[in-house]
RNA sequence: GGGGUUGUAGGGUAGCCUGGUCAUCCUUCGGCGUUCGGGACGCCGUAACCUGAGUUCGAAUCUCAGCAACCCCA
């Protein structure tokens, strides 16, 4: 299908993301011969090298003056806006799309005890129009629940209108009082996809937290970025929430972010927001409901877990360009031939859907490479004299293999490339990842485990003893994983009781 | 929550300790020409002392506050 091209231009038109100043950014230090390898730092200096490969690849701007508000640089936008494509396609099956408004009155607010006590001090608020002080302050959403539940007491009446399952991308508002970190601790979060939904009963609403999760895992799988789901504990759960369950991965440095999360709310809304329908017997009940979201850290997870130290790495379905074309000209009377076939190679792989770029600018051929190389695109495509007497085209992809193929068979060629490649992203990430969760049955060896990543041991289930878990070693507790793949025999850790149940624990974002 | 470091052209920096001509160098950006199979070169040009207050004859430099950024620890 034609939604493919991102552009709403003629389909000959370049993936074109406005590289007019080709804002290259030469980070080799101060001294003039130091020319390394790469312009980015070292992927082993991991927060160093995430801010310049933001900057550097033009993902974010960071420069805005108001502390954890950013700015998406038109490829960046293109990224994010391919990985939500995907995200919405998913969730378009069975939910509806809405928008509900930023701001949430004070007295819809303050209804619900434990939601406001779980975000009270990162709640900005409007308090005047113009110079006049408002009669009810307003605040800028942290998230959406006050906003939309009164809506839904207005919406739901009877059981035929259940279930009810919509979800809106927003922005929203939380006034951060620890560091600020680009796409993952922001006061402005730009790309809040929250869902929310209204059961009949609990049951229903379980399932609709595990068909969420499936949406996730599935999501999560497209961009080739691996996680586990971890059922949170009872002091870390959603405020207002019977339960939560979350995504986590594990960042280059071993640290662990959160990227995505569901929760079963119960009727704990509903009997604040008196969200009731009517049921096949005529009478009033609660319904139950879940929310869940994914924000823009799924694209800080994207970016970090893939990268390298030639700077982006991204997944063929969501790369703003996922072919460029690099003609190679050495004297003028070869310029207009090369020019030539680089356009009918540009034209035939847009044609079926491919967002192609051919970058025909002044710079030398090597300069390009790491431009693009930068950008993360999957495959680039070179197109020289010689090519063109062969009748061939020399394919490289981001991950440093090369191919000559002839251009009858460039089409199949690039699209076998690209899947081969998503299958080695897929791969080196699950491996990582698993190579970082380990097994420990002291607190020592867990507090060295939680420098790498995850460190996983027994847990007798008792509050007492999970606080303590995270005190001696100095770490978050993250959970017990939902439906592990393996199960856990082993002793509590702290009070050395024998038990079924682990939980991971780990430095977090 | 606690501690530390730092704000000089679009990016990176020198100068600051010891206040005083035209604020250094690299890169980017714009122009012209030669180039082009893994980061080309020459010539010309644009462009900066975070904000506010204070000290001083004089502040990028010293003091205070604000804003912003980064790092470490809980």
């Amino acid at each position: 299908m034609g939604g493919a091209l991102p552009l709403s231009g003629g389909g000959d038109r370049d993936a074109d993301y406005t590289y007019r100043h080709s804002t290259l950014y030469r980070l080799t230090g101060c001294t003039g011969d130091g020319m390394t390898e790469s312009k980015i730092p070292s992927k082993e200096n991991f927060s160093e090298w995430y801010h310049e490969l933001l900057k550097a690849a033009e993902i974010i701007d960071v420069r805005y003056p108001v502390k954890g508000m950013c700015v998406w640089h038109p490829f960046g936008f293109a990224l994010r806006r391919n990985v939500y494509d995907i995200i919405k396609e998913m969730l378009d099956v069975d939910h509806q799309e809405t928008q509900f408004p930023l701001l949430i009155p004070e007295t819809e607010f303050m209804k619900e005890a434990e939601h406001i006590k779980g975000f009270e001090d990162e709640v900005y608020w409007v308090t005047h129009g113009g110079t006049t002080p408002l009669d009810v302050k307003l605040a800028l959403r942290p998230t959406s629940e006050t906003a939309i539940y009164p809506m839904f007491k207005l919406w739901i009446r009877s059981h035929a209108d259940l279930p009810l399952k919509i979800y809106q991308i927003v922005n929203s508002f939380r006034y951060e009082t620890k560091h600020t970190r680009p796409l993952i601790r922001l006061r402005e979060i730009t790309s809040f996809k929250e869902a929310h939904t209204a059961h009949a009963t609990w049951e229903e609403a379980r399932d609709q937290v595990e068909a969420a999760l499936e949406i996730y895992a599935r999501f999560y799988e497209r961009l080739a970025v691996p996680f586990v789901f971890i059922r949170r504990p009872s002091w870390d759960k959603f405020p207002g929430a019977d339960y939560t369950i979350a995504l986590d991965t594990i960042m280059p440095d071993g640290r662990t972010l959160q990227i995505g999360t569901a929760h079963h709310l119960g009727t704990n809304f509903a009997a604040t927001y008196e969200i009731t329908y009517e049921n096949t017997e005529g009478e009033q009940e609660f319904v139950n409901q879940t929310c869940y979201g994914i924000s823009e850290r799924c694209i800080a997870a994207l970016v970090s877990v893939h990268g390298d130290n030639n700077g982006l790495v991204l997944p063929w379905s969501v790369a703003p360009v996922q072919v460029v074309i690099v003609p190679i000209i050495f004297k003028d009377k070869d310029r207009d031939e090369v020019i030539r076939v680089c356009g009918s190679l540009h034209e035939q792989l847009a044609d079926v859907g491919v967002r192609v770029k051919t970058d025909d600018g002044d710079e030398r051929p090597g300069s390009k490479f790491y431009k693009w190389e930068l950008h993360g695109v999957p495959i680039r495509i070179e197109v020289g004299p010689r090519d063109i007497k062969q009748g061939v085209a020399v394919l490289a992809r981001r991950d440093g293999k090369k191919v000559t193929v002839a251009k009858k068979e460039l089409k199949d060629a690039v699209f076998k490339e690209a899947e081969d490649l998503q299958a080695v992203m897929q791969a080196a990430a699950r491996e990582f990842m698993v190579s970082r969760i380990k097994d420990c049955t002291t607190v020592e060896e867990a507090r060295d485990q939680a420098e790498m990543g995850m460190a996983r041991v027994g847990w007798c289930g008792s509050e007492d003893c999970g606080h303590r878990l995270e005190d001696e070693i100095g770490v978050s507790m993250l959970g017990e994983p939902w439906k592990p793949e393996k199960t856990f025999e082993g002793r509590c850790l702290i009070c050395g009781a024998e038990t079924e149940k682990c939980v991971l624990m780990a430095r977090q974002y």
